[in-house]
DNA sequence: GCTCCGCCTTGATCTCGGTCAAAGGGGATC
DNA sequence: GATCCCCTTTGACCGAGATCAAGGCGGAGC
């Protein structure tokens, strides 16, 4: 259920190669709230990093000391229990923000799914930035109770849903964190393996790749790859998912 | 799993019988950050409503026109598959405040548990005084983050933690809700019925009666009456909640 | 203090999803 | 394009917790 074959620091500062003002991922990101007077200040506060498939970001427990902007890639956020036991909290992808929730010290831990790459801000010099820029810290508000919204049917989906309900949900939130991505509608892209959907999803392996199987084999989706699905029939799927049927 | 016996609007408004400057939860909660100059401004704003037992607060789909201010009591906030499998999302206590977060409509609902006393207050409103008041913006956003930790934390048990975990994890979680209450330390107050603990925890009544006999029986615990129990090893319910052992 | 009702406990059985085990594929490396 | 490794799929069996079904008990009302 959890590998720790990641390396310790498998991961490289690229610097000045992402200026805040050209910076793709900004339209995505709580730094679109940024004005534009402040981005060199922004700028100056940014590193850039990279990491590679399985680079460990964060580690729950350590100093909570930074806060992270996500550029490219997908990224993982989990708990874990003494014995090994994983529960993902959830994936973040381009133009998604970490850390600033946190206490003292990082309560969960966060790796690359895809190779990724971040900005990566001192907490203390982006909470100054955040006390200057009263339009970032509403935005930073609006995200908070965001993934607050989706923590909470995340909760219904972990608490209630079956095994295919919780499957059929994944299937059809997926596409909606992807905003950047250029997936043909009604087709979903799974850059994360099966062992962390079932993390997400409070199943194992085997019951998330029975239940693809038998959504496939009913027609509902057809899988183009390992890493990607076609949705053929949406309407059963939000019925499915809903737990209606 | 779900009961709808409640009363439409059991629900009684008590005009300026609780006057901000002299309001007993103002320390508990977020109206602690608001300045004494603009007392004035929350206190003509506030609607002061209580709620009998079982009576409805909010109802999931409806237009989100409140947010509500918990003075006393307690209030269990939920969300409904179409089938009636609830999931409770948490309990509040006084101090606690509830609305902010959802968009144009509630996405969860909430009830009293206790007979509770809340100040309601019109969105809009509220929003312009968040604008004018920094220190209850800041405030807000740190709230909104702590319920984040707590949301991911309740998914950590709910995918991952078995039935004895949960309820352990439950019964050290609770006192922290409860600040007001003058209950012995090592002492749990529960306001809730075990259905209530179930559809909290992801499981059936059934499931937690018979894990509170165990606890019992093994001396973790002692039952003072049905809504009251002593925690007579906290050490051993630590390790239980986190799965050592 | 008796009755009644709703909640809680306890027991018997069932089932969904977990565990254990083995075979099947896909992509990276050479 | 052959090999290898890891991820995924599939099958057989198991078990924690759900479901079904009685009882027990405690508090409110008379």
């Amino acid at each position: 259920m959890l590998e720790l074959k990641t390396l310790p620091t498998d991961c490289a500062k690229r610097r000045n190669s992402n200026a805040c003002d050209t910076c793709g991922a900004r339209a995505l990101s709580v730094c679109g709230s940024v004005a534009e007077g402040d981005l060199g200040r922004l700028d100056a506060m940014a590193e850039h990093l990279t990491f590679a498939a399985g680079a460990v970001m964060i580690r729950e427990g350590d100093p909570a000391g930074h806060v992270f902007n996500i550029t490219s890639g997908s990224v993982r956020v989990y708990k874990l229990l003494a014995d090994g036991r994983r529960q993902i909290i959830g994936f973040l992808f381009t133009g998604d923000f970490l850390g600033l929730a946190t206490p003292d010290t990082y309560v969960f831990s966060a790796e690359a799914v895809e190779p990724a790459s971040v900005c990566r801000f001192r907490k203390t010099e982006y909470r100054a930035l955040i006390r200057d820029c009263p339009a970032l810290e509403a935005t930073l508000f609006d995200r908070a109770n965001h993934e607050l919204a989706a923590a909470q049917n995340q909760m219904l989906l972990l608490g209630r849903k079956t095994a295919l309900e919780r499957i059929a949900t994944f299937l059809l939130d997926l596409p909606s964190h992807d905003p950047a991505r250029t997936i043909p509608p009604g087709h979903v892209h799974l850059p994360m393996t099966r062992a962390e959907i079932a993390d997400y999803l409070g199943l194992t392996i085997e019951t998330v790749s029975r239940v693809l199987t038998r959504l496939k084999t009913q027609g509902v989706i057809r899988l183009v790859s390992l890493s990607e699905l076609r949705v053929e029939q949406p309407e059963v799927l939000r019925d499915l998912a809903d737990g209606v049927g």
